[in-house]
DNA sequence: TGAAAATAGTTGCATAACTAACTATATGCC
DNA sequence: GGCATATAGTTAGTTATGCAACTATTTTCA
């Protein structure tokens, strides 16, 4: 419940700075943000999400002329996911955004809390993902 | 990406103890558990989830014979969702299942620390919902 | 070198989420 | 009584996820 509401409030936000992206649409812009042209598995692993659901991402992000497939010049079966102009100039504004819904989310939580939800959760992955490919 | 593990995990336990429930219906099974016969509105308020959500769910619950809706004598407005046996047969096997997925996540994990996360998450939801009508 | 295996990406199908608009019934109040 | 409003539930459209099957390249290695 807390993780969708937090969900829900940071998709609001968005909307009422007149973004038109989706949470998931801006989960992938900000991994290109910090480095942009990743190939779609390179996106995979860093978004944590499978390779349909990229495909279909990115699908949506080149309608709305955010991102471009390029192909790659050294292994034809890749494409390289570049940010437009327009995407470039959303980063600011939106983790602006990101930090301020932070902020109302985690309003009387101490950093010692945050940190032991951190490394709970790093268990718990590790906990259902060593020893797995995926 | 932990709360993501968590859930595929324990839809492939389910998938592997030969059950074809989502994780979604598991939710609102788990609730008619607990009371059966509950209107749609009052497993809207008790999974978290917004009344086209329910409808379909109950619409798959439906079609996999797991429950009926059942017009309210007093409100013709209001379904009950009332299990049938075969869902009261699941109920067993499916919350041992769902134990011991958390087992799995949280080994390694003291009570202290799990308190320290729900008392986190309480106060998360509590940021982002006191005052709203959701 | 050439066939088998691995890798990158796409497509189809089912389920589920959110929003907005809709129908039907019930309640409140003049 | 009857109209406005609130409540319960459904439907339609878009986006997203998971899985399985598929194509197209590249790599491996016998």
């Amino acid at each position: 419940m807390a993780s969708t509401a937090v969900a829900r409030r940071l998709q609001k936000n968005f909307r009422q700075a007149g973004l038109e992206i989706t949470i998931e649409q801006w989960s992938v812009l900000y991994h290109l943000w910090k480095e942009d042209c990743l190939s779609q598995q390179e996106l995979c692993n860093r978004t944590f999400r499978d390779k349909p659901s990229i495909t279909r991402l990115i699908d949506n992000l080149e309608k709305q002329k955010l991102v471009k497939r390029v192909a790659s010049k050294t292994d034809r079966r890749i494409n390289l996911v570049c940010l437009s102009q327009a995407a470039v100039e959303l980063q600011d504004l939106t983790i602006l955004i990101a930090n301020q819904t932070m902020d109302e989310a985690l309003e009387g939580i101490s950093r010692e809390e945050i940190n032991v939800v951190k490394s709970v959760f790093q268990r718990v992955y590790d906990n259902l993902t060593v020893g797995m490919l995926v």
